[in-house]
DNA sequence: GCTATAAATGAAAGCGCTTACATTTTAAAT
DNA sequence: ATTTAAAATGTAAGCGCTTTCATTTATAGC
């Protein structure tokens, strides 16, 4: 692998002038660049980004810092920053943290270590005096889908309470009066906004909030099963259920058709994300569009003009969620 | 930050101690280790490892492609690498080449830029030249889900052929004589080898292939919509539809359910890759099941060893699919 | 043509580590 | 105690870049 070196060598002019050309900040004059350029062509020089980023101070990379590799959420999370960065040269590197505080933490520390000039956290089990701590060592970073308001600029995130209301409002619209509704983790933020969201939206309707009609489930396709199960044993006159999330959503329509309990007809569900799967189900579930995609981009965004200096972006921190009704709900019978 | 420089003038010692004991490589007295681990632990020492990587000329990262960063398939690639290299300390830099050639190249140079130690490439687009080329240039690097004879060692693969055989002649022992199928692109290897594995299945039971009842799809959910309208417009009378995966077999049931096709009892359908939400759809999908997750731990493992002399790890190259049956296919009627 | 200034280039000191080699300390053997 | 080999530690030269500062070269004004 050619260096620098052989490069100034073989034009014959300095190291710091091929430094130059290749950074194009300092003026070179036509003549040496085009010299210059014709060295590191000629031996199929490529810099190396291990050097400059020692050198410079500078890695060219982000880490994000996602719950689960996998999984339709953050799979478009991260190819929307992946993408948005990669357009202007930079680096992602990824690592999970499994939603535990432990490993999150870790990761982060990886990343740091690594010398990210940024980070962009889906951060969820982390405390808010860990992030904090964060600004104060002087990390830039942003967080997607948590908000602490000490750092609020640098919280993209949606209004969750927001999609609970209209989720909700959806169905009391529909006729429903006995709502049933799957939580996620309590502990998780967006859990308990989405939650707040249905409850004002039940306030607003005059409609009271009932223990009996809420479980708490954890984001995952199976506790929507179990969910129904325990709603059915506590409450069983409800005649719709909405879940903070798509894939419990899922969960409740499969155990609904193994109980002979019929979607929508008998029983109208209502999920959170608009996933990509939530439109091959059957029913087509209808869901509240989380725009993560939009989102990811956004946060690469915010990095790119904080800490990479492009100017002329507009960062928008908080994301509205829309509605999307599909075959999963219909009027109260 | 602390520099391992600071660590040695609290501790004492020189650098090359200092360093020593990071890496333990070679013998360092108790005492001396002590005072060491003592002066870093007082500074809250983390070495620089970008410096690291500079001086060892070992970034201690590797890269993944894969197709795209979202997906359920390429999540659980990238979960079970980044899990079996994180034990180990490695780093893991993600892309993603869109399956096209230009971008899987320029996705590899990058990589091979960032200094990584070694690849673990889903590449689909690029040529088996490239490929061999870079090996021929020194490159660590292992291939998921391809095969080139030269360098077969390398090739951490399924059994396709295999796979497209289980899933067709599942179909056929069910009583079923016209099977439909919808492939993958044609340019890939895995779609190749998956129809070939169909027509070996079909030519074992004496009944002959017929181009009308096979459509070349694209992978995506759209075109096993795509393909069953194709397929109906060609060649109505089939019982049956293999898809090369999973996707286009969920395609196919939703375009079935909108004509008015009752899947399993008018039609059944064979998926291929047993993606998570295989068993949320409805019916659930009989599937092969392609165990990614292993596979992808086997690739890291190969690079632990090769790469970083792990030893006492058994490298299996050649996976075998296996048959998922579940609600998606019945007897021909 | 000569000076004053600006523009282009070069020299060299790092960036924070690793590691080959040299030196010192320790332990073992006599 | 003395010699000798082995073990522990230190010295210093890089790794391939960036960047400050000094130097040289070009440009303009008179």
């Amino acid at each position: 692998m050619a260096t620098i070196y052989q490069v100034s060598e073989l034009a014959g002019v300095s190291l710091a002038t091929v430094s130059r050309v290749m950074n194009n900040n300092t003026k070179v004059s036509d003549k040496t660049k085009q010299k210059v350029l014709k060295a590191m062509a000629e031996l199929g020089y490529q810099p190396n980004s291990i050097a400059q980023s020692l050198a410079s101070n500078r890695s060219n990379s982000v880490g994000v810092l996602v719950s689960e590799l996998h999984g339709p959420f953050f799979g478009d999370m991260m190819s929307a920053i992946e993408d948005t960065l990669r357009l202007e040269g930079k680096h992602t590197i990824i690592t999970s943290g499994h939603s535990d505080e432990e490993r999150e933490r870790a990761s982060i520390e990886f990343l740091i270590g690594r010398k990210c000039d940024a980070l962009i956290l889906h951060a969820e089990a982390v405390t808010d005096e860990y992030l904090l701590e964060l600004e104060v060592r002087g990390i830039e970073f942003v967080l997607i889908n948590r908000y602490i308001q000490q750092i609020e600029n640098r919280c993209i995130r949606l209004d969750n309470k927001q999609g609970g209301y209209l989720a909700t409002q959806h169905l009391i619209k529909l006729g429903h009066q006995k709502l049933a509704y799957i939580s996620g983790p309590k502990w998780k933020q967006d859990a308990q906004e989405r939650l707040q969201g249905h409850k004002q939206a039940l306030a607003d309707a005059k409609i009271e909030f009932d223990d009996a009609l809420c479980f708490e489930g954890d984001y995952q396709q199976s506790s929507g099963a179990k969910g129904l199960d325990w709603l059915y044993e506590h409450a069983p006159q409800f005649t719709c259920v909405v879940c903070a999330n798509d894939e419990m959503a899922s969960g409740v329509m499969t155990r609904a058709r193994q109980l002979g309990i019929d979607v929508p007809s008998e029983l109208s569900v209502v999920g959170f994300d608009n996933i990509i799967y939530a439109s091959y189900l059957y029913p087509t579930l209808t869901t509240i569009d989380y725009p993560i995609y939009e989102m990811g981009k956004m946060a690469a965004k915010y990095i790119l003009k904080q800490v990479y200096e492009k100017k002329n972006l507009d960062i928008k921190s908080v994301f509205v969620p829309k509605l999307e009704v599909r075959d999963s709900s219909i009027e109260c019978a």
